[in-house]
DNA sequence: TAATTATTGAGAATGATTCTCATTATCAGT
DNA sequence: ACTGATAATGAGAATCATTCTCAATAATTA
């Protein structure tokens, strides 16, 4: 076993521990491979990279369970397939949509427009009285390849 | 018939006769369904309040049709329900979801917010080369009847 | 008004997601 | 470590949303 698949495993351990979730080798092995695959996997592609280690049903159910505790976060691709993609606090981004292909594009916002986002939401909290825990900025184009 | 009514399907006729698309019973009343309910509304939604005039097929099929003329925009809710919504040229705004009943407002940013996106969505443009059609912001929260 | 062509409705087919339940794995307490 | 209580899993059945099919119907053009 190499060095690096040891630290994955022991960071998944790490992180499900962390939250007082009960370790399993399908939540193991299902953060495996969110955290070795950055950005959104379609759910029959978790299968596919499981290598038949893990049943379809389970991922579903898995995915539900991990989503309560804001594990992961789940959207639709314009084609309306389901990608997940592990939430990472130190990595706030946002996605490009391709309408032409469905390529999913991660986009880091620049720091002023993120706080201004922010501003705008703190007004939006106080002017309608509610608690927002999240935001999400969807673009949608034509990426390079597709222009052609 | 009311004044109302027939000013609605006088506005939907001419929506579709705009666009060259031929004028049909079921596209107009589709269209007079989302002009009627402002905000989003569910497929199902829609079947209910044609009264039986629309069959589920039907609308599944207009739907698709329309949005590929940039009249309909479609999203999923957080139960990853299906909505539609009427897309206003003179009406662009964003979705607040509460993620305890699922509740979706509509919501406009601040001119100054909105603007400033519109420049980094340039610059992203620019960064990438590529052609942005459309963005939107969803914000998730719980909302004020939940919060109790 | 008739002929041509596109659209519709109803239900069958598909595909994604959830449910069920017997089997298996996890974990706390010894 | 071992055992028992409890929770999670896998496999496939069931459900639900969406698309497909095709005969009947409606819209458009001349």
């Amino acid at each position: 076993m190499t060095k690096e698949k040891l630290d994955y495993q022991t960071k998944c351990r790490e992180i499900l521990k962390s939250y007082n979730v009960p370790i399993t080798r399908p939540r193991l092995l299902l953060l495996e491979i969110l955290l070795k695959n950055q950005g959104p996997v379609k759910v029959e592609d978790v299968v596919k990279l499981s290598n038949g280690r893990l049943a379809i049903s389970s991922v579903y159910r898995i995915i539900n369970f991990l989503k309560s505790y804001n594990f992961i976060s789940e959207f639709q691709t314009l084609d309306n397939t389901k990608v997940i993609e592990l939430i990472d606090q130190n990595n706030h981004h946002h996605h490009i949509f391709c309408k032409s292909c469905g390529l999913i594009t991660d986009i880091e916002l620049s720091e002023q427009l993120e706080s201004l986002i922010q501003a705008e939401i703190q007004n939006i909290e106080f002017a309608n009285d509610i608690s927002v825990s999240a935001h999400s900025l969807e673009i949608f184009s034509i990426c390079t390849r597709c222009q052609i």
